[in-house]
DNA sequence: GACTAAATTGTAAACGCTTTACAAAAAGTC
DNA sequence: GACTTTTTGTAAAGCGTTTACAATTTAGTC
């Protein structure tokens, strides 16, 4: 492997007058630049990661802390985030925070404090009171995309207003017995998301003078399967069965549908189905949802961890508490209809 | 950030001392270890990466390589790569090459040769003639999950045979007109698995005095919607229409059963159908299937890196042309059965 | 208790780069 | 042409560890 010396060799000169011209921030002659970055090329030199590092106190790598990857919510936000990494120079080292409590511990006051990484972006967490300690001891930027965390910037979407929204959705169509199927909170989701939800759909309710039956207000786990699982019992009981489901997961809400089909329901005539997130299936499946563009809340993340890397007084704020309310967006398909009276 | 003289000082010994009793690979009394612990926990030190790198050359982290993360494959490896791999107190730095070719030469040319990792872990890589250079001159461990790479280990399932064995128990149900639905070698996965299957699926019917139609041997690209398309023209068309379809993917297969339902066909009494994975839905859907333990492919991948790099003599064979052929099982569920005659 | 061997500890030199005085050269200015 | 100012190059000082090597302490033996 070159060193920096080599290529200060072969250029005829110093050190120095390398880092400059490849580093770009600092004059330079046209001519210097020009020899070191042919010599450059010729070595197939590539600065030593921890030499730089070490001498300038920047990792040009960021940390991203989600509680699982293999899921579609994850996987497209690791995705999103790095492609935007990449294209700006940066790496991105992944925290994955299943696999228990000593895991958990291990990688906050562990491998965080390692020094590898300058920023950190956390996916739906919600972190302890001592690991919310740990993040400040590290001193670098936090940003959380759907979850809590005290002195931190955090994007997310409205899950209240999203749940009032869906709600409404269904009520405009005449429905008046309407179910939902909320998330778990005790699921690797770590953030209060499916209360929220629940939430806006039960004041969606309540403001239409409708109400709902404890029947209706179902817990799953945001796969397919426990959308069908669910549903199957609510449309299949004829003593309470819905007209319309609101589903916290547009998974959840496939599964409903696959329920309602072998039940021999039609969708939308005989049962309306919503969900949320403008899944990648939702379009094929026709379900009507609510989206939060989450590859967009990756990327809008990444920036605002760049900016703040690059922002000169960057010590003065690290710790900022300050939420952004992502945008979402009702996304009428072919899973919900008027009401059959 | 406490540093090692700080804890060297509190523990009234020198960073040497503190450096052995510390990584644990040195003799030290147990006075003085006990006083080093004593002190580091005190003030929450943890060794700098940076400088353990520089002044050993070693990372404790590994890079991961693979053409896109949100898709079940790869996201299924990264999950049990993750894992596997900080149980051993090693970070995992991501590459995704999506995002066009400048991009992918960078990943090679540039971001790894950075000196970040330990080792490469390629997830269904085909690497360029170019990259390959690259890789040898990185000097590291190099190990592919379901690619092709000269000079290192790689594990795959036998594609061969698994296409094979996969119409083999569609002919033993008695099927005679058999479609296959393979990927498309131009989407982002990069080896030749599409073909290898599909001449496993064509030997299968010859062995057999079989025979495939044109129209029966299909290009799909992995998921549930093309899986619908595809299916839907097959068993739509009166002249052609075959009796079961072998699908490279249970995600196409979900889609092949959807298609058949909505055309009024029964799975498995009218047609059968049977994928390649055994993805988180197959059992839900009850699809035949082959197993590929993605995880476990991970998770042996993992432990064949950490093996390597704790080999003394490493150096001598970091590169060695090896391949594992991972173990697959045909898994009969409920959406194949015999001939309907 | 003296002598040797073994275990423990400390010192100082890498590791490969960036930074930064400081010196030297080039370019303006009057 | 003498004097500033700007640009460029030089050389040395870190950055926080690990690790030979040397020095010191402890244990073991007769």
């Amino acid at each position: 492997m070159a060193g920096i010396e080599d290529v200060a060799k072969l250029a005829g000169v110093s050190t120095a007058t390398v880092s400059r011209a490849l580093s770009g921030k600092d004059h330079v002659s046209a001519k210097a630049r020009a020899a070191v970055e042919a010599a450059a090329a010729e070595l197939g030199y590539v600065v030593s990661h921890s030499a730089y590092t070490l001498a300038t106190g920047r990792n040009r790598n960021i940390g991203v802390v989600m509680p699982q990857v293999d899921r579609w919510f994850f996987s497209t936000i690791l995705e999103a985030t790095e492609k935007e990494l990449i294209s700006n120079g940066y790496d991105l080292t992944l925290y994955n925070l299943r696999g228990g409590e000593n895991h958990r511990s291990q990688v906050f006051q562990e491998f965080l404090m390692r020094g590898r990484v300058d920023a950190v972006l956390a996916v739906a967490i919600r972190p302890t009171a001592e690991e919310i300690l740990a993040l400040e001891r590290l001193g670098k930027p936090v940003v959380g995309i759907g979850g809590i965390i005290p002195g931190a910037r955090t994007i997310e979407m409205d899950d209240f207003a999203a749940g009032k929204l869906a709600t409404e959705h269904l009520i405009s169509l005449g429905h008046t017995r309407i179910a939902n199927i909320s998330g778990d909170v005790f699921t690797n989701w770590e953030f209060n998301q499916p209360g929220l939800r629940r939430a806006g759909y039960l004041e969606a309710l309540k403001s239409a003078g409708l109400e709902s039956k404890e029947a209706w207000q179902l817990t799953g786990d945001y796969t397919i399967q426990s959308g069908y699982q669910h549903a199957k019992q609510l449309f299949g009981d004829p003593r309470n069965a819905p007209t319309a489901l609101f589903c916290n997961s547009d998974e959840m809400a496939i599964g409903a549908i696959l329920a309602a089909k072998d039940l021999g329901l039609r969708v939308p005539q005989d049962v309306s189905v919503i969900g949320i997130d403008d899944h990648d299936l939702a379009a094929f499946f026709g379900i009507t949802t609510i989206t939060q563009t989450v590859s967009d809340q990756a990327t809008f993340a990444v920036k605002t961890i760049l900016e703040l890397l690059n922002d000169p007084d960057l010590g003065s704020h690290v710790n900022v508490d300050q939420n952004t309310v992502w945008p979402s967006e009702l996304i009428v398909r072919s899973s919900t209809a008027r009401v059959n009276s």
